[in-house]
DNA sequence: GGTGTTTGCCAACATCTGTTGACATCCCTC
DNA sequence: GAGGGATGTCAACAGATGTTGGCAAACACC
């Protein structure tokens, strides 16, 4: 449930506008649908539908269908900083934790991975996830710096792997495992790929 | 480089027919369509254009689009036997590397998670593949027969992240990675999905 | 050589898509 | 209370999509 985050389209700046009701109906309804149908067939009139307004105003709003993704699909993985010399070698399951927290309770995510696998600007926006937010994380913890995409890429296959196969694909062994499980078993993966020595 | 299956619709039976070149053409346009573009976008005009031939052809040897698809989508990962006592130790190994052959020269596989993730009948497909053809595969190396599901499921997010980040989304860090690498990382992370004692 | 089936192309259909513009209505300001 | 901008509704557009049926040519078989 991410609510009404303030102001829709441009955050942290301007007047209260009288139509940030509707902008954020809007917004709630094409993260929905993006989350379950994926660009293609979330459609305007079906997302216009569920956030109960006319189709013309998403495009008032938005501009066009690929301005209301990128309004609607705006990610913080807000990940922990993990670079004190305790929480370092805890690195891996502290990631892993936190990222199961996070696409749990947040659809944004599974609309991203949706749209990210269709669709060019939506693949655009992972690898900018990965660059600006998982990336800095592997350097926090990366003994050599030079090695720092690398393991951040592995750390992604595995985290976006869990995802794909629990959240998207919903594959009944995956969906069937409990979140300790699922930890216990990850969180030395991910620490090794990012503290390991390269093998 | 798949090229021409025998008999595209009804493998290993029945006598070939005149038609057989234009329906292997539709399979393999449809097969680089559905990989590049996913379900929705992969149009059948597109595909028909690609092949030479008209749309109507099309749904003439695949009654529809979801025909269409299933016939060109169908996957065998011809995963190797791990169950001998030596490639037991090793099956990380042999199934990384594996795996990797098969994405590297098939496109189908490609397709079909592009199309798995926003496609209910793809994303059956998936879980099909999962259960009758991974599954065993952990079994012939697993101790704990109950744990072979979660094990499997295991070993299918690492593997499918590794596909999904470097063969769909194509993330610079992840497509930049040494085929030796990924074996030397991913391998143990397999076999301790596989043969590790429970955590 | 005539017959029936297969193969292919063409035109069309109904529907859905993103998108646009005109018009009515509300609310705030002077 | 009049004016003006914001908000919302309605109808329509142009194009694309899956799908269908009719019709000409090529072929196989007697």
């Amino acid at each position: 449930m991410n609510g009404s985050d303030s102001t829709p389209t441009a955050p942290g700046s301007g007047a209260p506008r009288r139509s940030d009701a509707t902008r954020g109906a809007i917004l709630a309804a094409a993260r929905e649908r993006f989350a379950t149908d994926g660009y293609e067939r979330a459609t305007i009139r079906a997302i216009a539908k569920d956030a109960n307004i006319d189709p013309s105003m998403v495009m008032r709003y938005y501009r066009n269908k690929e301005g209301l993704f990128a309004a609607a699909v705006a990610i913080d993985l807000r990940l922990p900083d993990v670079s004190g010399a305790d929480r370092r070698q805890d690195a891996g399951r502290i990631l892993v934790e936190h990222f199961l927290d996070m696409w749990e309770n947040n659809e944004v995510l599974t609309a991203l991975l949706r749209v990210g696998v269709t669709n060019q600007a939506g693949a655009e926006r992972m690898q900018g996830i990965l660059r600006d937010q998982l990336l800095p994380v592997a350097r926090q913890v990366c003994p050599d710096l030079e090695q720092v995409p690398a393991r951040a890429a592995l750390m992604a296959s595995q985290l976006l792997g869990l995802a794909l196969t629990r959240y998207v694909l919903r594959m009944p062994p995956a969906v069937g495992l409990a979140r300790a499980e699922i930890v216990a078993w990850l969180a030395p993966t991910v620490q090794r790929y990012l503290t390991a020595p390269s093998p």
